[in-house]
DNA sequence: ACTGGCACTCGCGGACCGGGAGTGCCAAAC
DNA sequence: GTTTGGCACTCCCGGTCCGCGAGTGCCAGT
């Protein structure tokens, strides 16, 4: 593949993602300083279609990049423009004004959306991968608690435990104790077996209420790996020209599914520091036309991804570079709270 | 007004929400057993344009309802229709299994956007009529706690309390102990004054990081009187005819800011059980085409609101019923937990 | 007061058409 | 052999035109 010919290639994308247009051969040999004729790029154009790159929407129309095209840019064309020292310090500033750990998420899926003009997705910091720091129980009714757990990458965790029998105010604090004993410190993948300890820790008395409790707190570390994700920047959809109004339904509609979320963001490798998919990469048909731009995040290990989502047609460098180093301040920011 | 033409306004509404174009004189007659031509129909539909409850999309269309005409449809000639059994059932069941109050929340709102087939808002229970059950204080870093506060209406509150000073763990015990001492069980709006006293307990060496926690802790209770407000439901705007592509935008982006939806949902009149906003009696440019229809829920007295967002041509008689019977089973599940 | 008849209005969809942008190919030039 | 200018061809896009049909307002008759 001629050097000529990526050149083109990348005058293709620029242009495309600038205009929205499909971008023809005279566009082409003018706008950028190729020094060939229109002609010559005609013929390199011929090769890239031919190479499936690039498409013609229709005969005697200009060319737009395929997902192919696309991938080719992102790999050897793109090179990163890293946000202005204007944008890093608001970056900075804004995340770093967070009251606590629901603030920075809601933050920085902000801050991702308005940077990127996208819809932006973040996962909160994983339980998987983080430890018990406290539990509190609070005593509802009588036949009912609270559970609430903290961990010690700030996140809180509460369920309701249904009682088999009334709980005195002493009992509460008693099995508060024992369950704090057992757990603080460990990590979330260790917990089960302490749980179970639990129930043998307690007074015959107390039996049934212990387990109920394990019962729940299982759930809490273990089943409810369903992890929660936020989203913003759903109104950035309707920009002009990002989705034509018949896709944007089925996106709406995956947005406000946990499943398909984690799908998008989780399947990123964990290694790689950033990832990203376009079109079909992504294994969803109602995803075809889109792209997902993602990077893991945490103090030292990746407790969780974030990312943003837009049309295969996106400023590739920009997003890129946004995605990074939000990411980045955001992993600061968690390591200050180790 | 003649009791006919009330007949004819409210076949003209029916028609038009369930067909989405303009109905005429003709589809009036025969449809609704009115017993008169259209001809009759026709002077009927002069008279009520008039008067301004119904206009005219171009001469020569059939006529469509203005906000006006559904204001009068809702308020004399709408007969809710209650949900079916079924429904009801399925109601229950699907609120009764909530985990937590996050979950009630979550599923309320999804039901909601399910049953109605809109955009769906609630808000959580506000902070300033429930009262302090628990305070826990965990430590994060030395100079780093974390404050959370659990309401009796099952509400958790985190916050980072930055620390002027380190704190050993028996003084986070203590603080903690002191803490609750004087907040316990007093209502969040009596809470500022036990705050400021909190101060004055504790032991001269640790005045100033009591007065580090107190601040935050006012904050918590007071300055974050902005409401948490969950949003579900936003694919249904992309319902054929719901919108038209061109005020979507405006109202997605509506939904992702706080300050408008506490407005939509606040300005009910909290004494009302429900509301019902049509078009411009939101007072907002965006909303203009929009009708909000809220309730207010919870045990004995109203602690939040929820309520569907459409286009004020929507079934009313539906969504009203909708909106109703949530609101009414959620008020049941949180009294449960008093 | 209601009804049938009738002339009139006007939006909508389809057909038609010219301009223009872009292409592929070819023969000549470097 | 690569590049270039020329040229014929394709086909999308936007504008105009037109006929149909739904719906109206009015009027005269019951």
């Amino acid at each position: 593949m001629d050097d000529r010919k990526l050149e083109v290639l990348r005058a293709i994308v620029e242009d495309y993602v600038s205009t929205q247009e499909p971008v023809g051969s005279k566009a082409v040999a003018q706008r950028h300083t190729l020094g060939v004729s229109a002609a010559t790029v005609r013929n390199d154009m011929a090769y890239l279609e031919e190479a499936g790159y690039i498409q013609q929407p229709h005969t005697s129309a200009g060319r737009i990049p395929t997902a192919k095209g696309y991938r080719l840019f992102v790999d050897r064309l793109g090179k990163i423009k890293p946000l202005s020292a204007a944008e890093r310090r608001a970056v900075h500033r804004f995340l770093s004004e967070a009251i606590d750990l629901d603030d920075v998420v809601t933050r920085t899926v902000r801050l991702l959306a308005q940077l990127t003009h996208q819809v932006a997705v973040v996962q909160y910091p994983s339980l998987n991968r983080s430890s018990v720091r406290h539990l509190e129980l609070v005593s509802l009714t009588p036949t009912r608690l609270m559970l609430v757990m903290i961990t010690d990458t700030g996140r809180v965790e509460q369920r309701y435990v249904e009682l088999p029998a009334e709980l005195s105010e002493d009992d509460v604090l008693e099995l508060r104790r024992l369950a704090n004993e057992q757990l603080q410190g460990k990590p979330l993948a260790d917990a089960p077996r302490a749980i179970a300890d639990l129930v043998d820790l307690v007074r015959p008395e107390l039996h049934a209420t212990a387990s109920a409790l394990a019962r729940v707190l299982l759930e809490t570390v273990v089943a409810r790996t369903e992890e929660r994700v936020v989203v913003a920047g759903a109104a950035n959809l309707t920009r002009a020209g990002n989705f034509f109004a018949g896709s944007m339904r089925p996106i709406l509609e995956a947005l406000e599914e946990e499943v398909v979320l984690m799908q998008l963001l989780g399947r990123a490798d964990s290694n790689a520091l950033l990832t990203v998919r376009i079109g079909d990469e992504n294994h969803l048909d109602d995803f075809r036309e889109t792209t997902v731009v993602t990077a893991g995040y945490g103090p030292g290990s990746v407790v969780g991804h974030m990312g943003v989502l837009g049309p295969t047609r996106m400023d590739y460098p920009g997003t890129i570079a946004a995605v990074r180093a939000v990411a980045r301040y955001v992993s600061e920011i968690l390591e200050q709270n180790r």
